[in-house]
DNA sequence: ACCCTCACCTGCACGC
DNA sequence: TGCGTGCAGGTGAGGG
């Protein structure tokens, strides 16, 4: 279910717990987890292969490894990573397992079926249509204000719609993308061609700011070796979130009540009086 | 090209 | 206790 943030803490984790290892059997569980192969192929293409390397696009989970092949993993609402030992059971909606030499494996659980895997030539990598289209990296050069505004502009929805669209700005979710107008002060219902330059210059800083230090109080969390990638939410966090789920509660800034509308048939919190 | 709605799943909290 | 409803951090397909 996570955000940017969230799947950057898992790829952290994941670096650090299963970079180097040996995946001696994988087994595909449920075939439209990864409904471009064949589990038989799968268990094939997976078997013998070191993960070098396990980096981030986005959203995406990337596995290098060391057959010139990257598996993409996205976690989408309730997906997550498991590291087990031959003590433990496959947990309910375990849909993939990669077995190493040491008696562990890592369990891919995902309870809502809504998570993706996909195999890919590395050297192709980005050419996949989960990555091709992607907007830049909020933290690269490339996403920039003048980026941002030109985006604005060519879109004409509303704006917290606008910050969903991962094409067009890259890593915010439901709760981030509340998160970082209210920090920018704008309304989610204002239309993105609407969007002033100097607004949209503080929305920029705010995606960063937003992001940035939900990356930093995630990287605080200790490492469950038993739980690497569930992606949650950092701890505590739901004391941090200024805006989202707290309908009727006061404004942290002005104590005003905060209301709940629907966007896109989702839930967005924003403050009526700060948010313009 | 954009924009909107729905679909994909399970589980949980809520009101009656 | 149960049952119905609405909700959940994401996206893609299919329509207009």
């Amino acid at each position: 279910m996570p955000e940017l943030p969230e799947v950057e803490h898992v790829v952290r984790a994941l670096q650090t717990v299963v970079a180097g290892r040996v995946i001696v059997k994988a087994e595909l569980h449920r075939q439209r987890l990864a409904p471009d192969i064949t589990p038989r192929s799968f268990a094939k293409k997976l078997a013998g292969a070191t993960i070098k390397f396990i980096h981030r696009r986005g959203k995406h989970i990337l596995f290098d490894l060391d057959n010139r092949r990257t598996l993409i993993v996205h976690l989408r609402m309730s997906g997550k990573f498991l590291l087990l030992t031959s003590d433990d059971a496959d947990p309910k909606f375990a849909h993939a397992v990669f077995y190493f030499s040491d008696e562990t494996r890592l369990v891919f659980q995902d309870q809502r079926h809504f998570g993706l895997m996909k195999l890919v030539d590395t050297s192709k990598l980005y050419e996949a249509k989960e990555l091709s289209k992607l907007a830049p990296e909020p933290f690269s050069d490339e996403f920039s204000p003048g980026y941002l505004i030109t985006r604005l502009k060519a879109s004409n929805r509303a704006l917290k719609e606008f910050l969903l669209d991962q094409t067009k700005v890259c890593g915010l979710g439901n709760i981030y993308a509340s998160e970082a107008l209210f920090l920018a002060k704008i309304s989610p219902s204002k239309r993105t061609q609407a969007v002033s330059k100097a607004r949209a210059e503080a929305l920029f800083i705010s995606i960063r700011d937003v992001l940035d230090e939900a990356i930093r109080s995630g990287g605080s969390i200790e490492v469950d070796p038993r739980n690497i990638g569930e992606g949650v939410y950092g701890e505590g966090s739901e004391t941090a979130w200024r805006v989202y789920d707290r309908e009727n509660e006061a404004c942290p800034d002005c104590g005003s009540a905060i209301r709940r509308i629907k966007q896109a048939g989702r839930s967005t919190y924003y403050c009526g009086k700060c948010q313009r």
